[in-house]
DNA sequence: GAAATGCGTGGGAGCGCTCCCACAGGAATG
DNA sequence: CATTCCTGTGGGAGCGCTCCCACGCATTTC
């Protein structure tokens, strides 16, 4: 069942039916209706490798997750932006392929992305985070292919869609200074992302910024590291009374070394997390942290790439997404003023009343 | 660049360097090192629509999600069926494609499935979970068009892969239960999908079996309700001293509530869970558990759909994978005689030494 | 009333492959 | 020496669309 068999049972030829379904408007209604109910009748779909192949366009695009990424792939944030990707698609009505960089392999991506790319597999692709380091992207740039960012790039242009990280961080270090603490740590991502390398700068920023000293340590997003370095630093001497985590999941470890140790959250430590995925979770817990809107990363990442591949030489676009400042009770006991003071910037404010629970 | 150039550029015809790319033996080696060459130089890959179009075969398969497991996708299980298939389509070099129910209608995902299969767009897909409903299913059945469950099926012959729920069931009930437990009850999945009943069939059976009066509740595989749930059974008459919940996120969600209660794990309640996706975690908790093996699920599932499409005459094939009884200290201390009692059937045990700690 | 404009329609060419058949030329066979 | 076979190769047809040009006919314009 093809479009010519269509059009036969409709009367009309096969560029009338193609017409219609592609939406033309030169098209008469009576001719429309008729070969709308052939094909209604018939179930009919068209072909889509013949329709690429005539039009070289797909309608799938790709999304690339880095081996590093494929680590967090059990992260809460990671399937939320899969998701967020999907609902672009599912409005632009684009298929998602998904594209991973074997652990082994770390180039097995590149020619996989290059395969599909010079064998037209694709219209483009959207790169799940943004790397510190960009020769895998400047394979794309340079091929004029069209793809988008979900993180700012620092060493290309490109267009993205972001938060703005170090802002964040520094609004959350800013929070959890806010209680007379001495020493302040921070528990980093890898620095091989740009979103790390922000929240440090953040942290860093407002710590200074407090006067008060501060140091960094990278755990890798990892829960059982972040409780180790955190086991090690509260037991060390000159122990932080203050600790930022860059994800809820390495706060959690804090939290589960502070339990441990016996340090009583807030009074002794403040821990400020990040992310905010399940906030039933985090609600449970108490952590206050910054919500960032994972699933309208990965939609609007989608529609900046359709976008784009409407119109690529259009310039490219960047999209800063807005974040909140979650206050919970890790950080301390807060007041309403307190609250209103940090209100600056931040999209919403959130008040969880209640101890400090475990989940 | 098309076969066509690169057959100029190595003095041969356009159906040699087809063979070449197809692997077809029929080539002289000399024809092939000066193919290879050409290919190489000018890193030449194949246009997937025109090669789909003369196949009839595109080398992509979709992976199904359906809307009841949307909801789930924050849940550690499904990210590691993903990566998974991922494995699986990197060894047999096909590309993976992701369906998903809209939460807003159910029946996008069938209109989406349908259309991809009659256009073409697809060799066949992977369903993410067995539903207990197979109207869906029904529609790939009759379409003669490949597809494989992850999780058995109860009405429609299929090919699938699973683990069997119900000995797994049987076998966490029956540990939970030897530490002379009075009443159990069993925090379940939702009814829709096979391997709920089947966990509950397990579970129910081993009680029977035991003398034990049970009961079973759906908690949805949702953290907070499975809490709830677990303090309204806690601090009612009649309080169950043993919980079997069908996945360590609804586990957690028990222990929290005993907590909440003051109520001692394992002394006056034992707990099980169902899973092992983050070992570390679990492990930190204590909590007994059932692991499967999720990324195995999605690796075999494309490894039968992969057979299924090259022949799809082949009888229908059913896969069980093996599971491990997780022995830690939610349930009560152990002792070896009772751990090698439990190994029967059972393919590995792990004993976690410690108390029980919460994250 | 002739020319210009518009809309709706049909059909050819072509997208870049695979598959099939034909055929050349050397090796094996009678 | 003629016939059969086998191996490697070339080219035509066709996969099912889209895109473009051409054409018929009704309507508008001078």
């Amino acid at each position: 069942m093809n479009l010519e068999d269509i059009a036969k049972l409709a009367g009309v030829s096969r560029s009338t039916v193609s017409r219609v379904i592609n939406n033309d408007p030169r098209v008469s209604d009576r001719a429309r209706i008729r070969v709308q109910a052939v094909i209604a009748e018939h179930n009919f779909h068209p072909n889509a490798a013949a329709r690429s192949l005539a039009s070289r366009r797909t309608r799938v695009i790709g999304l690339v997750i880095p081996a590093i990424a494929s680590k967090i792939f059990s992260d809460p944030w990671f399937p939320i932006v899969i998701q967020g990707c999907m609902d672009g698609c599912q409005e632009q009505d684009l298929s998602l392929m998904l594209l991973m960089e074997s652990e082994t392999d770390p180039h097995a991506a590149n020619r996989l992305i290059e395969r599909m790319l010079r064998g037209r597999q694709l219209d483009g692709v959207v790169l799940a985070t943004s790397l510190a380091d960009t020769t895998g992207t400047r394979l794309l740039q340079e091929s004029d292919f069209p793809f988008v960012v979900i993180g700012r790039t620092t060493t290309i242009d490109a267009t993205w869609v972001d938060i703005d990280n170090r802002h964040a961080a520094y609004l959350a270090t800013q929070h959890l200074l806010s209680h007379n603490r001495r020493k302040a740590a921070m528990l980093a991502g890898p620095a091989t992302l740009v979103s790390s390398l922000d929240r440090i700068d953040g942290f860093r920023a407002a710590a200074s910024d407090a006067g008060i000293p501060a140091t960094v340590h990278d755990a890798d997003y990892d829960q059982r590291r972040a409780h180790d370095i955190a086991v090690s630093l509260l037991s060390g001497p000159d122990a932080p009374d203050a600790i930022f985590a860059a994800s809820d999941t390495m706060a959690v470890g804090v939290i589960q070394a502070a339990r441990r140790l016996g340090i009583e959250i807030p009074r002794s430590l403040g821990v400020m997390g990040f992310d905010d995925i399940r906030p039933d979770r985090t609600a449970a817990l108490g952590i206050s942290n910054i919500r960032q809107p994972a699933r309208e990363e990965g939609r609007r990442a989608v529609d900046l790439l359709h976008a784009r591949i409407a119109d690529p030489a259009h310039p490219h676009q960047q999209v800063w997404l807005p974040t909140e400042l979650i206050v919970r009770t890790s950080c301390g006991y807060h007041n309403n003023t307190e609250a209103e003071r940090l209100d600056a910037g931040v999209e919403r404010k959130e008040v969880a009343i209640g101890n400090l629970d475990v989940d």
